[in-house]
RNA sequence: GCCCCCGUAGCUCAGACGGACAGAGCAGCUGCCUUCUAAGCAGACGGUCGCAGGUUCAAAUCCUGCCGGGGGCACCA
């Protein structure tokens, strides 16, 4: 199906060739945005225009002109439009054969892509503090996180979700400092954790207990839970503390000694980061001898890259913008190739409840618990609406929209699509019809819009994924999905199945059809983690 | 002062390695349930693509400068 596009590419630089033209230009070729402008449209001619020295609609018909005779048969009609494109446009069978290739590759390989191969990946996301529960926003992270190692999987990379955990320092303190006060009927710190969390836990917590330690379990049973309630799963939880006691952050630094990129300065240990793109340099050991939080992410990532891994991917909140720099310059200082950490930036969520923006906090305990979202709008509501959007822009989560108002919930609308799909099949079961062969159908039958506006949309999704991997962009599934989900309301409305006025032989391709349809809805909402259900 | 993201319809957003009349959803208006689930379908309405220059046959898209919103520039994580 892309050998198609490979296909006419082929024939446009065949068609070049003849005509002695010589692009150093890529050719173009993209599926219009309307369909009256054919299934694969070409602007070459107006690109090659000014270099052969030639008007763009002239070049455009000589072309035309050579290639018609080597074109694949799929091609119904070559055109020449507006200023100099060429059109092409294709037979429906092509639309049938991609149906066809969905229902034999079904919903584990139909749109699945190689381009991954042989690539380790480890991806490392959400890691919030384990001080607490995870906020509402730490839910586009999660979400944003697994879709796109669902991506990367399906487009064949070997994908390992890791999970960081900073389970060191300060903040680590002051969360058992807190719980213990709490236990013991005292007044929390002003700087230590002021949630509601913090109160219950501290009742939940044995006498004899040690905070540091129950506390940190007790953490880590809420995130894995919340996240589980999610659908969303780690292969490693990374404690930020065995790299202390495995002593790599100690072997980092005789490394990075050892590469010449440290000094002593006023009492302090610094990396010469400026050698490698920094505005300055960073301190990895304070002057009271404790490393700062870069030794052990350098050491971290380190580590990463010991253990075997090709790409490094790390999704972080774009409030981390300035620590980009540095750690691919720790990295590099290693000797390691920076591109080969690839950090994802996304905005911060804004919360909003009751109409009024809602801070973060774990430490002030205005904070609205992720796992109390899930329990309020549902997983597929909170994922979808997660990856609604671009991970570039500011994200508003408005809980009483999310949780009340489902009109403008998309989730409903995508699902919906699907359980119809399910009830088609089922009624089809029901009256007993029994499904053909693919050979004994006569796929020709599909004529109506509706049904070829379907296939089309179907004969996108396997670009549509590779587009959305490379780009690390979900949402754009999200957006094909919708799109598919809409196309399909269309042709259940116009379309009917089965029934009066229907003849069999239509009914036949038709539940085809609806396989395919119901194998693209699975393969989105699959990699979206959005359930399919059957019924609602 | 420097760096990153965003600014497109009333609202939330697509479209951005330049292309053919700028798209969707929601809200509001108007139609459509005697055949597979109306959580649906259809129609109308709605836009100086933040502003100003520039490059180009062609700019929402590329360049420059402004304006507005968010976030960063530690011996804090």
């Amino acid at each position: 199906m892309s050998s198609i596009k490979q296909n006419l590419i082929e024939c446009l630089k065949q068609g070049l060739k003849s005509l002695d033209i010589n692009v150093a230009i890529g050719i173009g070729l993209e599926r219009p945005a309307r369909k009256e402008h054919g299934d694969w449209s070409s602007n070459i001619a107006l690109a090659a225009a000014k270099p052969a020295g030639v008007p763009p609609r002239v070049l455009a018909q000589k072309l035309v002109e050579s290639m018609e005779p080597i074109c694949p048969s799929v091609v119904k009609e070559i055109q020449i439009a507006g200023p100099g494109f060429i059109n092409f446009y294709l037979h429906d069978s092509w639309l049938y054969e991609v149906m066809l290739e969905a229902i034999s590759l079904g919903e584990n390989n139909f749109g699945r892509s190689e381009i991954g191969k042989s690539i380790s990946v480890n991806v490392e996301f959400v890691s919030a503090n384990p001080t607490g529960p995870l906020h509402a926003g730490g839910g586009r992270w999660a979400a944003f996180g697994d879709s796109l190692c669902n991506l990367l999987q399906f487009c064949g990379y070997k994908v390992h979700r890791e999970y960081y955990l900073n389970d060191r320092g300060k903040q680590m303190q002051l969360f058992a400092q807190s719980l213990a006060a709490k236990k013991a009927g005292k007044e929390v710190d002003s700087n230590g954790y002021q949630g509601e969390y913090i109160t219950e836990w501290a009742a939940e917590m044995p006498d004899d207990a040690d905070p540091a330690l129950w506390g940190y379990d007790r953490v880590l049973k809420d995130l894995r839970e919340t996240l589980a309630k999610m659908g969303v799963y780690f292969d490693t939880w990374y404690s930020e503390n065995s790299l202390i006691e495995s002593g790599a952050i100690d072997q980092t630094l005789e490394k990075l000694s050892s590469r010449g990129v440290v000094y002593e300065l006023d009492g302090a240990t610094w990396l010469r980061t400026t050698a490698f793109d920094d505005d300055k340099d960073r301190v990895i050991i304070r002057s009271d001898g404790q490393p700062t939080y870069v030794l052990p992410d350098i050491a971290y990532h380190r580590d990463k890259f010991q253990r075997g891994f090709d790409l490094l991917i790390d999704i972080w909140g774009s409030d981390h913008h300035g620590y980009v720099t540095r750690l691919k310059a720790g990295v590099a200082a290693l000797g390691y190739d920076p591109n080969c950490l690839e950090v994802i930036l996304g905005q911060l969520v804004t919360l909003v409840k009751n109409g009024q923006p809602v801070r973060l906090s774990k430490r002030t305990g205005d904070m609205v618990a992720l796992s109390d979202v899930l329990d309020a709008v549902g997983p597929d509501a909170a994922r979808l609406t997660f990856l609604l959007q671009s991970i570039d822009t500011r994200l508003v989560f408005d809980l009483d929209v999310v949780s009340s108002n489902t009109m403008e919930n998309p989730v409903y609308y995508i699902q919906y699509a699907y359980a119809r799909v399910a009830s088609i099949a089922k009624v089809a079961k029901e009256r007993g019809i029994v499904q053909l062969s693919p050979q004994e159908v006569d796929f020709s039958l599909l004529v109506h819009e509706r049904e070829k506006d379907l296939l089309r949309a179907l004969s996108e999704l396997p670009e549509t994924i590779l587009l959305a991997c490379n780009e690390r962009a979900p949402y754009k599934i999200t957006n094909w999905v919708r799109d598919f989900a809409g196309r399909f309301h269309g042709f259940y409305h116009d379309c009917y199945v089965m029934g009066e006025g229907i003849s069999p032989q239509l009914t036949q391709a038709r539940l085809y059809l609806v396989e395919a349809v119901r194998i693209g809805l699975n393969i989105g909402l699959k990699i979206l983690g959005v359930s399919a259900p059957e019924e609602m």
